[in-house]
DNA sequence: TCATCAATCGAGCAAATGATCGTACGGAAG
DNA sequence: CTTCCGTACGATCATTTGCTCGATTGATGA
């Protein structure tokens, strides 16, 4: 045993005396025979390497009672409503990935080979992030939308490259921006060997976990230069209210035909009827977008939060 | 939804936005519109409804190779090993008791019926005291020991009731002292039809959690005058180390027999052959206990802490 | 309607925790 | 062997939490 593995073990006792036997940083210094911040050191690890598992065993009746109202109306096979976050878009993006990755997790744990597919998003990141790491390699990680923007980076949003890291599974990354230049470049990318061959993966998983899109002015596919301004308002012009990987739709949930869809270069979403497609999305200002995937049809589980929620369920005709 | 009931609804938000949201108590008390001790008396409820649930999700690898090493010189169907607490009594059983409330929650959260049977003791107490409630009232759960002292009144460790309390499952209560006055007495008290169809059920339980007698000045038989001390000169002369449900065991397992013996009022261990038996027990002090009920071959399963495992260890024949 | 009692609240204080900074130690490289 | 760099430690300080006590409010009974 190294001595990172011993610090390891010594940080789970840290934390089992703190957690479950309820005992002060103090007491547990004193058993340990090491200091005060040596114990606080200890446990900050222990919360860091994820060793920590808390679970709330008491549902919050307004988030169940939201999350049920979904369910049955748009015959979801899950809908999980996290409280609201009030304090800006990075913490609710991490709520809903906290309760994501428990979704994913429950998914990848199993030994039977999975292919799991991504989207990208600010949440479907977080999820990737809240995930504890494992070893399954027999699995495999791919992603729905291109991972490269306009300039030739990275998608800052991608997160198959880390999901395959932790679990330790085969990644297969979609080297293409989501809506090409002119749809020569598009049919050019789908030609390709490589892209094919990827899509061919994707269409294989057994379940996508998606992020939903809005179609405004913060809008990713427009603050990352996929579409123009001009275009944005084309869009607009078509009243599309929200995006799944890079298709626009609008309020009933339809693909808009028009020249920035022509140009996407995801797998259409008709490929994903099989699929369990989930959508990890929340906020106010997203319920129109997610509103129309539900109403559209293409997801069959939803991790949303409250606001969100909320909004949406207010809107649903009353039976 | 009455008052209570919105209490804890928001005591699980509360929890929620604290242990998994990493929120400080000033930012969920502005979030939820209540004060910064509100919010700390909302935890602090959630916290003694049981809603927060907390596993460390990494073995202690002293603990695990100690009951690795246990599991595999006695054949135990499991060995789970705790810290030891070195404060006192009470926390070395409270320790025990959450590690044993897990195995018990995951018998009894099945669905199909089960019958389940207690002996006594401070960790098996501990143990119902740390397991959340839950609704199954199809199982059963039946005492394995009198319920009754000398005095007539309850035995102070019988978890029985609890359990049932915590469970909604059928009780069956042993209205009997667990050693008899005299032969005469044990003999009428097994002729009676309720005490043998509380036997009945106990032969017929699938699963028994007891604890583990010393035999000293020290022992509930003793202190509860169950025997005098006499009669505890006795055992000790006889060299027992300690008891089963009552029954003295001398350092190889095996059940003494004397005067004491034949006064005993539980079902004879001879019955648990095919049950899943599993011991609580602790500390220094209850290792030669322990150590004499594995060498018997009465346990399947034990529950033990560091202290008692360690000292158990040390005493097996090295290979 | 008034008085009394019980429950709940928030201010404030003590205890516990989280983090920072300066120092020390150990290991590696020259 | 010496020096330098990186890591870890503990003292100390700031922040957060747990709890107590006095005050307030609401409910119940006369």
């Amino acid at each position: 045993m190294d001595k990172f593995e011993l610090k390891l073990d010594q940080a789970a006792r840290a934390a089992w005396m703190s957690y479950v036997g309820g005992l002060t940083q103090d007491e547990i210094a004193a058993q340990l025979g090491v200091s005060r911040p040596g114990v606080q050191r200890l446990l900050a690890l222990a919360r860091q390497e994820g060793m920590i598992k808390v679970h709330i065993d008491h549902p919050i009746s307004t988030c169940m009672a939201l999350g049920r109202t979904l369910e049955e109306h748009f015959g979801l096979a899950f809908c999980d409503v996290v409280p609201a976050a009030s304090q800006g878009v990075e913490s609710a993006a991490y709520y809903l990935g906290v309760a994501a990755a428990e979704r994913i997790g429950r998914l990848v744990e199993r030994n039977a080979p999975l292919t799991l597919s991504l989207g990208s998003g600010r949440s479907v990141r977080a999820a990737v992030e809240a995930l504890d790491r494992t070893e399954r390699p027999q699995h495999r990680f791919v992603s729905l939308v291109g991972n490269v923007a306009r300039d030739g980076s990275a998608n800052r949003y991608d997160a198959v490259m880390l999901l395959a890291d932790k679990i330790g599974g085969q990644r297969f990354l979609l080297p293409a921006p989501v809506v090409a230049e002119s749809l020569a470049e598009k049919n050019a990318l789908l030609d390709q060997r490589l892209f094919r061959a990827i899509a061919e993966v994707a269409k294989a998983s057994e379940a996508a976990f998606i992020g939903v899109g809005r179609i405004d002015r913060r809008a990713t596919l427009f603050q990352d230069h996929f579409i123009s301004e001009s275009e944005l308002e084309e869009l607009l012009g078509l009243e599309a209210v929200g995006e799944l990987l890079g298709w626009p739709l609008n309020s009933r949930g339809e693909v808009i035909d028009c020249s920035i869809t022509r140009r996407v270069t995801s797998l259409p979403l008709e490929h994903f009827g099989k699929h369990l497609t989930v959508a990890i999305a929340g906020g106010n200002d997203k319920a129109p977008a997610i509103h129309a995937a539900l109403r559209g049809g293409w997801l069959k589980g939803l991790i949303t939060d409250e606001a969100a929620a909320r909004r949406i369920v207010d809107q649903l005709p009353t039976t």
